[in-house]
DNA sequence: GGTAGAATAGACCGACCTGTCCACTTGTTC
DNA sequence: GAACAAGTGGACAGGTCGGTCTATTCTACC
């Protein structure tokens, strides 16, 4: 019971988080939506700024999670496996609840680059660029650091994009682009 | 006198929005760094939602007078202009005072879709493609409006990761990526 | 030099914010 | 059934927020 009071916390947070904000979302507000007494927030997580960066943190995993799924769906080819996760980004554009991503909200909201958040912003960057260089490692091309790079550069485009076109036209512009790289990079 | 008192309120909120966010940057704030009345806010403003949307939609002119204006040092050729827009990128990342793109923070704290900042955040980036367009139509480069699409994503993509990163590897990865598409776009 | 409009300082309002405290209930385990 | 941790609900504190109001001073112009 305890662990789980304390998950459903995590998700309601997380869900009012991306839809309304970190500042603009009330401690109240995730209480209410939670049906959860405010004792309970305050003895699992110690203060809102500690449940934002557990939100982050949780989220970023669960990302990386996802994105290794589509990965690992699209086959054993790295190169496939690259360009499936352009596609899932497609997808999650024209989800309805979608409304940007999290760590982009992240470090908008908490600009001094020491905030925690802005930290684990950078992190979930980072992971993100590592999968990207392990994909590209695997599937032998040249010049991996780079292309890393500029995988993740192009997936961050997207959803910045996407979050104020709302549609799937950035996810499907950064997936040329990303073939055009991959085929370069694999002569 | 009276409009000279409205452009200072408009420089230091935008500076301090800039810099520590929208929701984070009370009004008090701004009135401290101007040196100015209370009154003398609301009376020019009206509210702290209208003059975010006052900073958002004198930045956006500000932004794109200056976009032009690095095209237009860089000579005749339009080829030329769009590199040398990625190339003022990474002078901007570079500068101390960089702390991201506003529009960007704006869709970020203001999520809902119909609010008068994230719409003057969408207006942004059609401008920001639309000079793209002009560019890449001057330079009689095949299929221009994706073509502009893809680096306005590229541009935006590269602020992004440059809010975390603070340096200019962004912009110079954003930058060799676009000379791969304007090569393949000018055969 | 008098007058109108702009700007000033600062008190003030109600709403909302995060966070604390406490008396009480619930559920589990031995 | 006793003991114990976890959760509940609601009152409460202290502070900040955006915004209003008023009485006063400054400034520019006819």
């Amino acid at each position: 019971m305890a662990s789980s009071k304390r998950e459903h916390v995590l998700t309601c947070a997380r869900e009012l988080f991306e839809s309304e904000g970190f500042h603009a979302t009330g401690v109240d507000r995730i209480l209410e939506k939670a049906g959860v007494a405010k004792m309970t927030l305050y003895n699992n997580f110690g203060s809102k700024d500690l449940l934002i960066v557990e939100v982050l943190n949780q989220s970023s995993h669960n990302m990386m999670e996802k994105i290794r799924g589509f990965a690992a769906e699209a086959g054993n080819d790295p190169y496939d496996q690259i360009l499936a996760i352009f596609r899932a980004l497609g997808e999650w554009y024209q989800d309805p609840q979608f409304c940007g991503c999290m760590f982009q909200a992240a470090v908008a909201e908490f600009p001094n680059h020491d905030s925690e958040p802005a930290k684990a912003a950078l992190e979930h960057h980072k992971r993100l660029t590592a999968v990207f260089l392990e994909l590209c490692t695997n599937a032998k091309l040249s010049e991996p650091d780079k292309l890393s790079r500029e995988l993740a550069l192009l997936a961050s485009g997207a959803t910045c994009v996407a979050r104020q076109a709302k549609n799937r036209l950035p996810a499907d512009d950064a997936l040329s682009i990303a073939e055009i790289l991959l085929e370069r990079a694999s002569k």
